[in-house]
RNA sequence: GGAGGAUUAGCUCAGCGGGAGAGCGCUUGCCUUACAAGCAAGAUGUCACAAGUUCAAUCCUUGUAUCCUCCACCA
């Protein structure tokens, strides 16, 4: 066999974006023809911007699984695609317009729409570049857009299915208003900000004159929408003047005094003005009392024709200083205190919101909302960490029904005409063209376009084919995992359980993997407006989507969030470097060998050692990641390769590569690459570039590992005694090392070793066949294994170990009063573990409570630092000869 | 106001009812022909504080403190 050369440096712009096109030609991320399906749909990044390393999380988590399947056999199949996010897609083209000095009405809804399906197409190649930087497996042949043709149709049926359900209505509601982007908001597409203001308190006077009462309100603007004043009907204070008639300021209009228990006794004066057309409370209150609502908004958050001529035209916060500068004038104003209080801003533009009066469409949520319970209580579906269940329930729980309208053009248009002959309205599958009322063939379509989320939530089954019956759908519906933020387990995760329980009739995935948010290293939200964003292409260019992704799984702790900056990917980036190099080293010695069959009974202790260590790496990562830890198997992979494989097995193969005889070396090399080629499957999927790389260069493989299949704990190479002894054997090196570099004895003295194991001890055979590679370990001269006590160490250094002591004959360069210090140190460190294992081995409850096994290993304790202080004890003495 | 999370080595974080861990950083010695992005040997901790449960608490319970999220919201 011919040696091949691996570049000399490790350098993943070689070859990652080759090796991405080599899956992407050989087919390797389509469902395999046969075997169990295992779907992710990938929750579709929006198409207004490029992927943040939050996403990089994501999708590298949703990768590792379902490449971790696809290679142990499942059918797998992971669905990629983007959302067309509504407001945020829209704001971005009004933003580029307004740069031009153009609104979207100056270009009319076609054209404007038109131009943000360019603004989509751009942004859509971005991201789905990026996708494949970062190594994802989706089936690019599954790719879906919230707003094609099959989804758009499956929008369409999900409306028209709940609208015959009675499920979906029209109606009149005070909704939360954005008057920047033009449309109402869902109640948590609003975002509070503790924001400084003012509390006025402003009189009004009795209708008879007879005086006047004070409200007190944050928004005096507001004021001409009154249509009560209400109070407390607990609070004594006011209990005589619930019924009386006040006169409203600056526009003379009378209202009554009513009493509604929603008012607090402590805040203000206990007078709370009732605006029902612009407060979520006044609203409610007003509708107990069937009180009239005045709206006094214009759509454009301007106040319209409701309010004195005036104020009109005016913005609110215009109109407030007007109004408060008139109240004063004519003597109303009583005071103005500081008041910081919460206000609600859009969440896509960060303008202050407005409760507003309008006709808006609704889904009702409460019988949905409790199947998607049942699914929980059921056990269909879990969360991973389960502490989300609580905010999933209480949620849930207190679900109100969901404005599905917007006042976009960008999205779903909502699929219904109205006759403008009749009036009829019509609720449609597909388009109509004549009233089935009177006949008219004038229709028009209502304006309006429906919440984004509206077309995610169908996200796990529309994806695959539904309305329509699709082999898709019978093969990998219901998927099985869904890997997303907790910031979008209302607006997404939540509503996809009720659709899916809607029209599917059960859960659309199994697992709900909850991930933490990325940090930066000062524990802040990495955001555009403070610019401490990581790009994850930035990582990738400077270290590699390896690098990225294995350390981002290292550092993903069940749904922790995680703090980075550039600096913490080194960690990825040297176990790459790592395993290109450990490579590197068997194909420089592939040159002139050739790979014979392994069998067992040839094995060394080591190489036993190493088998059974791979069968412990293979057995956690499958567990870890069936169950979702991702930071463990990624911890089991690093430690396995790097510290037992690298560290112990490597070099103690180079002693057979350089020494052995041919047949050795065959044999050393083709375990070896048995090794090597395990460890690339077990690795791949958390760093699937650089291993797929090697397999193409190692050795007796064939295809792409990426389609391989995941290696497997294998019984017949395990060997538990063995793996054990060689840890002994390990430790005894270790003591060697330790004395040579206390003593600071150079690296090329060899030194004089002697071995001593206890009588009868397991390990002595293992110790007399390894001799010459502990020798070399240790840096050994010479190494003798004494089984009778017969050899004379009384001039060599001692160090102990459970079942051995290990002499070292350094006597010239011993300090030997700090040495005895350390000893005596040891003594008072296992003299005091000693106490505590003896005070609870005479502690009869421990003796009659412990488990048994805890009893035993207690007993096993005192042994052991009974013994350590006895060889310490006479290791001292030895010293003290020296 | 309600809920959740965090508090462990200088930093970022694992872990766990019975002897405190990793990576990075730091110290010391090594260019040992795979890797100096490396090897070897080290140092560093009242596991936030207090009480309780337990034979046994860093781990469970309760409370306290500090920090961070989310939800709700009083004009």
């Amino acid at each position: 066999m011919k040696a091949v050369e691996l570049a000399k440096t490790y350098d993943p712009k070689d070859f990652e974006a080759r090796i991405y096109q080599a899956w992407e030609e050989g087919k390797a991320f389509s469902p395999a023809a046969e075997g169990k399906g295992f779907t992710i749909v990938m929750p579709p990044p929006n198409v207004t911007g490029i992927l943040h390393m939050g996403h990089a999380l994501n999708n590298t988590l949703q990768d590792i699984i379902i490449r971790h399947r696809r290679m142990r056999g499942w059918r797998a199949l992971w669905v990629p695609g983007t959302d067309h996010a509504g407001i945020a897609t829209q704001n971005v083209v009004e933003r580029q317009l307004a740069k031009e000095g153009l609104r979207r009405q100056d270009l009319g809804r076609e054209a404007f729409i038109k131009r943000t399906w360019e603004v989509k197409e751009r942004h859509h190649e971005i991201i789905v570049r990026q996708l494949r930087r970062m190594g994802c497996s989706c089936d690019w042949d599954h790719e879906r857009f919230t707003m094609d043709e099959g989804l758009s149709k499956a929008v369409r049926e999900s409306f028209v299915t709940l609208y015959e359900r009675g499920l979906v209505y029209k109606g009149q509601y005070l909704v939360n208003y954005c008057p920047k982007c033009g449309t109402a908001l869902a109640d948590d597409e609003v975002e509070y900000e503790n924001t400084p203001g003012k509390l006025y308190d402003v009189r009004y006077p009795y209708a008879d004159g007879s005086g006047y009462i004070t409200v007190a309100t944050t928004r005096p603007e507001t004021m001409f929408g009154d249509v009560a004043v209400a109070v407390n009907p607990a609070d004594e204070r006011y209990k005589d003047i619930v019924g009386r008639k006040l006169v409203l300021p600056l526009c003379g209009r009378e209202i009554p005094i009513i009493a509604d228990a929603f008012v607090s006794l402590e805040f203000g004066t206990g007078m709370v003005k009732i605006t029902p057309a612009h407060d979520p409370n006044d609203w409610e209150c007003g509708r107990r009392h069937g009180l009239e609502a005045i709206n006094l908004l214009n759509p454009d958050g301007t106040l319209n024709e409701n309010v004195p001529e005036k104020y009109r035209g005016l913005d609110p916060v215009a109109a407030r200083k007007l109004v408060v500068e008139d109240l004063e004038a004519g003597g109303y104003l009583v005071k103005v205190t500081d008041h910081a209080h919460d206000v609600g801003h859009c969440y896509r533009c960060g303008t202050i919101v407005e409760p507003y009066l309008s006709d808006q469409w609704f889904v009702s949520m409460r019988g949905m909302a409790d199947k998607a319970l049942k699914a929980l209580q059921d056990g269909e579906i879990s969360f991973h960490p389960k502490r989300w269940e609580n905010t999933y329930m209480r949620w849930l729980e207190g679900i109100r029904d969901w404005c599905i309208s917007r006042q976009l053009w960008w999205g779903h248009r909502i699929p219904v005409w109205y006759c403008q002959d009749c009036g009829e309205m019509i609720v449609s599958r597909t388009d109509p063209d004549e009233c089935p009322k009177c006949h008219s063939h004038r229709l028009e379509q209502d304006p309006d376009v429906l919440d984004t989320w509206f077309s995610s939530w169908l996200w796990p089954f529309s994806t695959l084919g539904w309305p329509g019956k699709t082999q898709d759908l019978a093969d990998f519906f219901p998927t099985q995992t869904l890997v997303s933020a907790y910031d979008i387990i209302f607006f997404w995760i939540s509503r996809m359980i009720m659709a899916s329980e809607e029209f599917m009739g059960k859960a659309p995935f199994k697992d709900i993997v909850i991930t933490g948010l990325v940090r930066d290293k000062q524990g802040r939200k990495m955001s555009k407006s403070l610019g401490n964003g990581i790009d994850p292409i930035d990582v990738i260019d400077q270290y590699g989507a390896d690098a990225m992704r294995f350390t981002l799984c290292y550092l993903a702790a069940q749904g922790q969030d995680v703090q980075v900056d550039m600096d913490s990917f080194k960690l990825g980036s040297r176990f790459a470097n790592k395993i290109w190099n450990a490579v590197r080293y068997l194909l420089l010695n592939m040159e002139g060998r050739k790979l014979v069959s392994i069998t067992p009974d040839k094995f060394s202790a080591f190489d036993k050692w190493i088998y059974s260590r791979l069968n412990k790496a293979i057995a956690t990562v499958d567990s870890a990641l069936d169950a979702y830890r991702f930071n463990e198997a990624a911890q089991a992979v690093h430690s396995f390769f790097w510290n037992d494989f690298c560290d112990w097995y490597v070099e103690a193969v180079k002693q057979r590569l350089t020494q052995g005889s041919d047949d050795e070396k065959d044999f050393s090399v083709s375990i070896m690459v048995d090794i090597l080629q395990k460890s690339m499957r077990l690795m791949h999927p958390f760093i699937p570039f650089v291993t797929e790389e090697i397999w193409g260069q190692l050795p007796g493989v064939e295809g792409l590992l990426a389609t391989a299949s995941y290696p497997e704990v294998d019984p017949a190479f395990d060997f538990k005694e063995d793996e054990e002894l060689v840890g002994a054997l390990q430790e005894a090196v270790r003591l060697v090392r330790a004395t040579r570099s206390q003593m600071g004895i150079a690296n090329d003295k060899k030194l004089r070793v002697v071995i001593r194991p206890a009588a009868g001890y397991a390990g002595s055979s293992l110790f007399e066949e390894e001799k010459g590679l502990m020798a070399s370990f240790m840096g050994a001269g010479e190494l003798t294994v004494d089984l009778d006590g017969s050899i004379d160490t009384s001039q060599a250094f001692p160090s102990s170990a459970l079942g051995f002591e290990v002499f070292t004959f350094v006597k010239e360069a011993v300090d030997v009063p700090s040495e005895i210090k350390k000893l005596e140190a040891t003594i008072a460190k296992n003299q005091k573990s000693l106490e505590g294992t003896m005070k609870k081995l005479s502690n009869e409850q421990f003796l009659a409570n412990a488990k048994s096994e805890a009893i035993e290993k207690e007993k096993a304790k005192k042994a052991e630092f009974e013994e350590l202080i006895r060889q310490a004890k006479e290791h001292i003495a030895q010293l003290e000869k020296l």
